[in-house]
DNA sequence: CTGAAAGCGCTTACAG
DNA sequence: CTGAAAGCGCTTACAG
């Protein structure tokens, strides 16, 4: 017999269930949702059918005719579900959804405007209790409609544009400031920035953290040393590749992004400077400690992220009607070698 | 104004769609959903009422009255979402899932059989089309009855026990002999074994690999050198040290799955000793080409593992209706130097 | 091609 | 505490 040639058996229905139990459709609901107000000798004759006839509630119909309107469900959007990062932050909200009965949806928007609409247009369709976005629009407005038909909204990573909106971010200027002065007491004047374009919020938090530690510093900025690699990975590579080999090259790096950093400290590690050039890494990233010299990072937390943004969202759900809430995740320095190599020279 | 006490406003229904166009509710759900049949003229009454009211589908109504009582909604079960190489697998499956219109819900069961099952279940209640399942447990009998609901079953990365059902898995017998047989030809004969315990699928494959291996060469077998770290990441640290400290220690090590290697990887770096015991890894590692000497892997390829898999349940939910099918992936040998390290002495 | 009607499997006032 | 009835927003035969 092929899997597929099986009958499609319909599942019992609560009717079915209240027959055998020889109670009503209402008392069959009122079990199946927790029981509260049934008579114990229904309950467990309602049970037993339950249980002989293989009755499974059906989240459909039961989200269809609820007040609310919703599933137990959350729709969660990232830039990619591939980067670990966000594998950890998914991981995070999930740890709090589960606590709630609640499962999610997941998708990846690859900071197409277009795809994150769709997504969170998807979502809502659905009856998500909530929304939890990682967002890569310039506009988040259009998410008011979704607000407007219930659906709770949480930015996480980066904070909403034109809408007020519950979110958690990480303290992105506090994390690139600690990571440029601890070049700078290092002895480096010559710093190099490699980060996303400035239009996507963390790197442009990154980019003025950097900044403002230059500046307390008296240290007056060089626009050479600054780069926004386009595509990550590849392109970080061949950036960093241009900067160490340009004239009046930098004598310290501050990577302000995982796949980008493990682009900068390849290159650099292929160029055979990786006891000359400091590096420091926004976001840890794996293996970090094995490699030699090891690699200096301000690590974020990721998992803390999605916990944060969960929490927020089942707080709204749940009913706070309070103002706008945003949650500031810190940073934590990790030395281990990179940042520590004082410039050359 | 809060964000939580706007009005929870309602969402346009089909009706009133309807009543705006001037035509019947009928009408509006064959425009909605497609058009086909529909005169020109009426259609576009349709469109235009449905843009003016911001109508948008109520995807829950529509799967509990459709025939086949199914959300464009499919399943992920897997260990752990924030394990990148479930990342990638993820990916792949959102690839597929994407261009037939199909969201994923997504859950980590952490190895837990009862979490599997829980995830199934809650997957289904949500008229999911098809789970695609890392399984975890023993037994995988407890799906028959997802299935008799017209449900497609695909397992990835381990396959089905106790079930009949479409898989998809990397060729971990085939990949377990390539590595072990690279370093049998770098001289080992002392080779150390590092894997999940054997009740977990791909562990016990690739232990058998490995056994093949070493029999083709004549090389006879030592129990000591085989171990199962149970925790993988620190146990796996501790567990390659115990291995390098003891005597008769191995000249080479096979670790068996990716955080093994890292752990596996970082002892060996610790011990100082990464010029001298040779090591390759099933699953590639990031960074492995930056840490010297560059880590030699058998690469699976997960983003192909998702792709696949989600492959077979479309196929089973388009009416593919024959006998089960296996899917193997293969593996990729990449040298990198720490494979090629002959035997010490 | 179009519309009126039935009904998917539940929840939820409402009456008793 | 319990049950009969209405109805959530759609899809889908069916008749015209």
């Amino acid at each position: 017999m092929s899997p597929g040639s099986l009958e499609r058996a319909r599942r019992p229905t609560m009717r079915e269930v209240a027959a055998v139990a020889g109670v009503s459709l209402s008392t069959v609901s009122r079990v199946v949702n927790g029981g509260a107000g049934v008579r114990e000798d229904l309950a467990d004759r309602v049970r037993k059918a339950v249980d002989m006839l293989g009755y499974r509630h059906n989240l459909t119909a039961s989200t269809l005719r609820r007040a609310d309107r919703q599933s137990a469900t959350i729709g969660v959007i990232f830039e990619d579900v591939s980067n670990p990062f966000f594998g950890s932050v998914h991981r995070g909200v999930e740890d709090i959804a589960r606590e709630h009965g609640v499962l999610t949806l997941v998708g990846s928007s690859d900071e197409v405007a277009e795809r994150e609409r769709e997504l969170a247009d998807a979502f809502t369709a659905r009856g998500v209790h909530g929304l939890i976005i990682a967002t890569a629009v310039h506009d988040n407005a259009y998410l008011l409609r979704e607000r407007a038909a219930g659906v709770a909204l949480v930015f996480v990573d980066r904070p909403p544009r034109f809408i007020d909106a519950d979110a958690v971010v990480t303290d992105n200027v506090g994390g690139a400031q600690v990571a440029v002065e601890h070049l700078i007491a290092a002895g480096h004047r010559r710093i190099g920035f490699l980060g996303d374009r400035p239009d996507v919020f963390t790197a442009a938090e990154r980019l003025r953290g950097y900044r403002e530690a230059l500046a307390a510093h008296g240290i007056s900025q060089d626009l050479e040393l600054v780069r926004h690699p386009l595509f990550r990975g590849v392109d970080a590579y061949e950036t960093t590749c241009e900067l160490l080999d340009g004239k009046d090259p930098p004598t310290a790096l501050f990577a302000g992004q995982n796949l980008i950093s493990m682009g900068a400290v390849r290159a650099v590690h292929d160029r055979g400077r990786q006891d000359e050039i400091a590096v420091v890494s926004f976001d840890d990233i794996p293996m970090a400690d094995v490699i030699r010299p090891g690699v200096t990072v301000v690590a974020q937390d990721p998992h803390a992220l999605g916990r944060s943004a969960a929490e927020l969202l089942f707080a709204r759900r749940d009913g706070y009607d309070g103002p706008t809430r945003r949650v500031v995740i810190p940073t934590r320095l990790i030395e281990r070698g990179s940042g520590e190599i004082p410039p050359a020279g």
